[in-house]
DNA sequence: ATGAAAGCGCTAACAT
DNA sequence: ATGTTAGCGCTTTCAT
């Protein structure tokens, strides 16, 4: 039974019965669609207000296979890069009629697979993907066998040929790098969250794209300026360690780095935290760089020179491939890259003299 | 037509033929419903296994008119806030069963209504709203008129009858104001970025309950403490003229405050950015306590005294009470107030001597 | 335990 | 321009 009180829902039919009309004409004039003339349209317009109709999305989706809802599964809206990626897919899906139904992965491939599931069993016309592994891709699969249209963002899926929007981390690590490395730092760390057996080994592809590209960035322009290999310092597993806690270790005792760059806004205020826990001044003690100009990264003292990205954007242009692909365009995948912009402020200074 | 590239999808009758069994069979041993003898269900697995069976979670929405989908309306997914709210939401609805639609609605009520008006027609089991107002509440009185349960959060609406979580705004105002008071300042201005026509005046209710809350906490404890009513600086409107702008408004000239009460974190921020564009240092030029003990608020020098709200448990709880009455519980109304707890830094001190 | 058939509320041919 | 009718994919009596 459909309502909760016994009181059953006014449908097309009541609405058709009371002004007179076909429920077929009742149906075109309510869903604006098809020819009545008007005086047809008001009687019906007139009723469907008296009776108070409320349109069942659902039974039309039934009848015209669109949902005008997107799946978006993200690792976790808490985290300030998928809330603003959300809220920039989430406008531009509303301005084109779109809802979205939000699903958090925790970045675990097994909760990501079962949302996805369950988001295809409710039929959205698309989905929008952060996903939680770049390589096991089983779970994106699902989505493409099942004839709904898939656009990546934030991390691509080499293996697959699908819609993608990813930053420039290459070239934004490699930036980063160089900064530090022009104001003389040689022993640098690099520490993300992103899960990863083992230490990293250049061969090793790490679950995230993106983390992959930045961790290759400043690995390969370490190499370049000569930085030898064990120097190279990958620190991956943060949020199993705990970002405070694998700091301090890298920052305690002789072999201490004297500057950090973090994969992200967590991190930065991880690193932030165990600096101060330390009695370490930032930049004079430790150089600080991150990536994302998360809000509060210029009220710190001092600021936080960061690689920004176009959050916001990569969630908008991802949903408006999707809404492009829900259309009808059947053209060959893009891959849409976008720029990272550098805004420097004062955590970046010498390292202290030894 | 369903599916997109021409390709059918699977449907219970095909599973059924398959199988070599009626569809009501077939049906009852996908669905895990009724009785079904363990060799049949087997063969009905077996062939949905083989035929890439996918259930179709709208039609099973058309004939039980339960969607397992929960609708949830926020000012904006970017806002922290809302973020850890909704969180709190999601997991307490996924351990369900349940999905979220999200809306943000901009705390506009006009784009409000419209949001709650597409999630009706998605028939969403029920919603969860942060109502952009506490006294136009003709939104809200339309998914109550529609017969869905309705929970709000965040903010209360006084003059409906439904269930509302909030937190202890107006006893966390007052212990706010009055850490301040004892410092020894007088001169203490509260910011909000609610909006508001002209000046605050007593009997005025603003739009967002909660703020409406700690703005009395805030005005009857400088009252209390013999602050003369022409200084008890309640600041609204904070979004339009720019929280920064306003701060420094605030902070000049001989009239300025030498404390400032921020009603969020975004609020706070601003006010922190507008004291370092004025040179002036927290807490010995400026004191400051905010609503939210946003994760940044630790790390900044000095670290900010905040009115920690269980904000995630906030969600949590809005999602549970949704989903007991969905569950058909027919209780009166209930009101949980979660308290608020404080977290003192160091943001605040004696106001400078004259 | 299984099957036949009706129905959820809508759209979409196909008449007229 | 309007009406008739047949679905969409599932659940749910009601029989058997």
């Amino acid at each position: 039974m459909s309502g909760d009180n016994g009181r059953r829902e006014v449908t097309v039919s009541d609405v058709a019965t009371t002004a007179g009309v076909s429920k077929a004409t009742a149906a075109r004039a309510l869903g604006d669609y098809g020819a009545v003339s008007a005086a047809v349209r008001d009687r019906v317009l007139a009723a469907a207000e008296q009776l108070g109709y409320r349109p069942n999305a659902l039974a039309k989706t039934m009848s015209t296979g669109r949902s005008n809802t997107l799946g978006i599964v993200i690792g976790d809206i808490e985290n300030p890069f998928f809330a603003q990626a959300t809220r920039g897919a989430a406008d531009v899906a509303n301005a084109a009629g779109f809802d979205l139904i939000l699903s958090n992965s925790d970045e675990d491939a097994e909760i990501e697979a079962n949302a996805i599931g369950v988001q295809l069993a409710k039929r959205v016309d698309g989905l929008l993907v952060a996903p939680a592994s770049s390589v096991r891709i089983d779970n994106l699969r699902t989505i493409i066998d099942a004839g709904r249209p898939l656009v990546l963002f934030d991390r691509a899926a080499p293996e697959l040929q699908v819609d993608t929007v990813i930053a420039a981390n290459r070239k934004g690590a490699r930036d980063l790098t160089s900064l530090l490395l022009a104001a003389g730092h040689r022993r640098i760390a690099f520490i993300s969250s992103i899960a990863h057996d083992g230490p990293f080994r250049r061969a090793d592809s790490l679950t995230s794209s993106s983390v992959d590209e930045r961790v290759r960035g400043f690995v390969e322009t370490l190499e370049a300026a000569g930085v030898p290999e064990p120097e190279r310092f990958v620190h991956l597993n943060a949020r199993i360690e705990g970002v405070e806690q694998l700091a301090r270790r890298l920052l305690e005792g002789d072999a201490a780095v004297t500057a950090i760059v973090a994969s992200d806004s967590l991190i930065a205020l991880g690193v932030f935290r165990a600096a101060r826990a330390l009695d370490l001044r930032i930049p004079d003690d430790l150089s600080l760089v991150a990536f994302d100009d998360a809000d509060w990264t210029g009220v710190t003292t001092p600021g936080v020179t960061v690689m920004a990205q176009p959050i916001h954007e990569i969630g908008a242009e991802a949903a408006r491939l999707l809404i492009r692909r829900i259309r009808g365009d059947g053209g060959p995948p893009v891959t849409s890259v976008l720029e990272q912009r550098l805004i420097a402020r004062d955590s970046v200074a010498p390292p202290r003299a030894v």
